[in-house]
DNA sequence: TGAATAGTGTCTTTAAGACAGTATATC
DNA sequence: GATATACTGTCTTAAAGACACTATTCA
C-alpha cells in the first residue's frame, strides 16, 4: 500500500498548521440544478464538504485549490475565499473519535489528537462546470458525491451552515465575480443561463427582460448552432464575450436582477 | 508588577489556538475625516492594526470583540468579518524576533516559539464612534494612535493590505449594512453624513441628490436643534430612524450611490 | 456687505418592470 | 394539428444624475 495523504496528515504532524483548517464547497451546475460536491466520511451516514489542512508551506488559497484537485482532478479552479467559521462547539460530533477513525483507517491515535481540537475553518467556494468533473475517493476512501442544493442530505459540524453561507455569498458575488462564466459549459441555451440565475438568487426572473439585457450589453453572443434537445424548437447556443461581461461586471451597471 | 495578558500569553500557551490570530481594523469617524486605530509595538516604527490570539474557550468573533474592548474599553461594538489572510511569508519581518521581544518585555523565547509561526490572520473590522473612545495602551504600553485613513504609516507585515481590504469591505457593505448609525454620532448634521459617505466611496456626491434620497425614504429626521460652528449658517442636527434605515438596507433599494 | 457654508427644485436620461403573443420543432 | 418550448416588442414607472441659485450667519 503505498503512501497516502492520509498517511502524512498523522505522520507529518508538522507539515500542516495547527487549528486551521479550508473547507471548500464546491458547486456545479448541471441539468438546470445547481449542485454541491460533498464527501461521506467514516461511513458516520453524516456527510461533509470538501475540506483539508493548510501545509506550512502553501497558502490558504494554494490549500483550497489543491483540496479541490484532490477531489476532482482539476487544477486552477475559479474559487473565493467567503468567511471563517469559528466557535469552540464547532467540531464536536457524535461518532468523531479516535477509536472510530483506528477502525476506519488502522491509524492508531488518540482523542487528545490535534485534529479533535477546536478548529477555525476558513470557508471557500469552488465553482466548476459540472461535466468536466471525474471525481476521485477521498484520503480513506470515502464515497463523493453530487447533491442538489435543495436536497442536502445530513450534514456533519457546522457544514450545512458553510453550506448555506456559501450560497449567500454566491448571490451576493452574482454581479461581482463571473459567476455564470465559471459554472456554465463554453457553448450554453438562454433556458441554461436563466435558469441558473433564477436558481442561485431564489427568484423568477422575467425571461424576455433577462434576454434583452444580456443581448443588449453584448455579454453573450448568438452562435450559428442550435441545441437539439427533442422534439420541441432547438434553442441556439450562445457563448460569452468575456471582455464585455468582465467590463460590465466592473461598471456594476448589470446583472443586477 | 501585576500579571498581566502579555504574561498569559508567553505563560499560558495552551489557552491560546496555535497558527491563527485575529486582526481588528477599528474604524472612527470625527471632523469629517475617517480614521483607524494603530498601535506601535515594540518602537520598531512600525505600526500594527489592532490584534491578538483567540482563546480555546472562545469564538473568533468573542476574541475580536475582546481585543477591541482591550483598547477601547467599549464593549459590543459592531464588526464584522471580512477576509483571512494566509501565507507562509506574511508574518516575517526585520526585527521582530526572540532576541527583541526579550529586550522589549523581559520575557524569555526563543526564534522557534510559536508567534514567529505562519498564521493564518481573520481580518476584521470594527466601527465605532470617535468620540466614545477613550485608548488604552497595548499589552506591553505600546502607544496607540488613530490615524486618519489617507495618511497611514508604515505598517508591519501585511498589514497595509489589511487595512487596504477592511476598506474595500466598507465600501460593499455600505448598501447592506447600518455603517452610518455605527460610525456618527447620534446627532449629526447633513454635511457630516455626507462626507462620511463619499470618503468610505471615495467619490463626490451630489449634495442635492443625496439629502433628498435620505429624507425622502425617511432614513433621517430633522431635529429642532441646530449645531453651532463659528461664523457662518448653522446646521440643522439629525438622528437616524433606525427602523426605516434597516428597512431600507434590507429592501436593497436604497443608499446605492 | 462680503465670505463661508447650509439648504433647496426642476428637468432629462436611463434602467427596471410589467405584460402576451408568435415561431419552430416534433410527434 | 396538438403540444411543448423558444423567442421577441412595447409601454409604464421609478430612480439616477445633471444642474444653479437662494438663505443664513457672522465678521
Amino acid at each position: 500500500m503505498s503512501k497516502s495523504p492520509a498517511d502524512s496528515l498523522f505522520e507529518n504532524e508538522k507539515e500542516y498548521l495547527r487549528n486551521v483548517s479550508v473547507d471548500n464547497v464546491i458547486f456545479g451546475y448541471h441539468d438546470k440544478e445547481l449542485k454541491v460536491l460533498l464527501q461521506q466520511p467514516f461511513s458516520t451516514g453524516k456527510w461533509t464538504v470538501i475540506g483539508g489542512y493548510i501545509k506550512r508551506t502553501e497558502s490558504i488559497d494554494q490549500a483550497a485549490k489543491r483540496i479541490a484537485f484532490e477531489r476532482t482532478g482539476l487544477k486552477n479552479l475559479y474559487l473565493e475565499q467567503f468567511r471563517a467559521f469559528g466557535n469552540p462547539g464547532r467540531v464536536r460530533e457524535r461518532g468523531f473519535t479516535a477509536k472510530k477513525i483506528n477502525e476506519m483507517t488502522g491509524k492508531k491515535i488518540t482523542n487528545d489528537h490535534w485534529i479533535f481540537d477546536y478548529f477555525v475553518s476558513i470557508g471557500f467556494y469552488t465553482l466548476t462546470e459540472f461535466s468536466k468533473v471525474t471525481i476521485k475517493k477521498g484520503l480513506w476512501g470515502e464515497t463523493c458525491k453530487w447533491w442538489p442544493i435543495n436536497e442536502i442530505p445530513p450534514m456533519i459540524f457546522d457544514h450545512l451552515l458553510i453550506i448555506k453561507e456559501a450560497l449567500k455569498a454566491l448571490r451576493l458575488h452574482i454581479a461581482e465575480y463571473p459567476i455564470g462564466y465559471e459554472l456554465l459549459p463554453e457553448k450554453f441555451t438562454i433556458p441554461e443561463i436563466h435558469a441558473l440565475y433564477q436558481t442561485i438568487l431564489e427568484k423568477n426572473l422575467d425571461d424576455r427582460n433577462f434576454t434583452r439585457k444580456l443581448i443588449a450589453k453584448g455579454i453573450v453572443v448568438k452562435l450559428k448552432e442550435t441545441k437539439k434537445i427533442g422534439a420541441h424548437r432547438s434553442p441556439y447556443l450562445y457563448k460569452f464575450d468575456l471582455e464585455k461581461y468582465m467590463q460590465a461586471l466592473k461598471d456594476g451597471d448589470i446583472l443586477v436582477f
